[in-house]
DNA sequence: TCGATGGTTCTATGTTTTACGAACCTTTGT
DNA sequence: ACAAAGGTTCGTAAAACATAGAACCATCGA
């Protein structure tokens, strides 16, 4: 079961979530972004330049969270994202760098 | 741009879409039969177990057939599944293998 | 030729997803 | 204590999606 704030276990993640959660553009441009810093960065969730209102941009966070793909650290105030690299790497390896190649353009420019 | 029967030529093959696709438990399950098949096997479309109507069925094809998954030949009466391994293969490494794994319970409970 | 078979398309319906404003909660900083 | 800042949740509206029945169009087989 996922923990107090939402984040399901290894195990727990499920590749039909995962996959949903990828197939939303704006997702895809959080995690891209997330897979250029070094591992283990904690990005402002305000950060990924994502042309949304903040309540749209609480409910991807929250997919992206449950899915497995971030977690959400607590820094006082806000709300930091940081990429679950090794364990999706361990569950499901190689589709981040699936993610990763992925031109800028299509991600953004999709219907 | 797609060929007359809908099919994507591989440059034009999109991940969103792919992944958009491949988020269906439905058509997961029948890329999974395809992967267990011999390479370039053709399997009829009645042959996945799915129960959903037929009408259900042609849209779930379709959907696979316009993300660049599979290519669909007339064979007389019937239209045979084939599944583009090559292809995707080439696209997106790896990303069959991810779905070859996930647990067959995985993909039909999920909600 | 004609009925049965296999598929697609159209239309309709219910569900899910995306999106946003407004209200709300918490922490920070003064 | 209180206002500002960062996020979540709620209510709601619009779009997208899954599903199936009905009409339709081929092809196959008798």
């Amino acid at each position: 079961m996922p923990d107090e704030q939402g984040h399901p276990e290894l195990e727990e993640i499920e590749l039909g979530k995962v996959l949903a959660a990828l197939a939303d553009p704006a997702r895809r441009r959080v995690i891209k972004q997330l897979l250029e810093d070094e591992a283990g960065a904690e990005r402002h969730c305000t950060s990924f330049g994502l042309q949304l209102s903040k309540a749209t941009r609480s409910h991807h966070f929250r997919v992206l969270r449950e899915a497995g793909l971030i977690r959400q650290v607590d820094r006082g105030n806000s709300r930091m994202a940081q990429l679950r690299y090794g364990e999706i790497e361990l569950r499901f390896p190689g589709l981040l760098e699936l993610i990763r190649r992925e031109k800028e353009e299509q991600a953004s420019s999709e219907t």
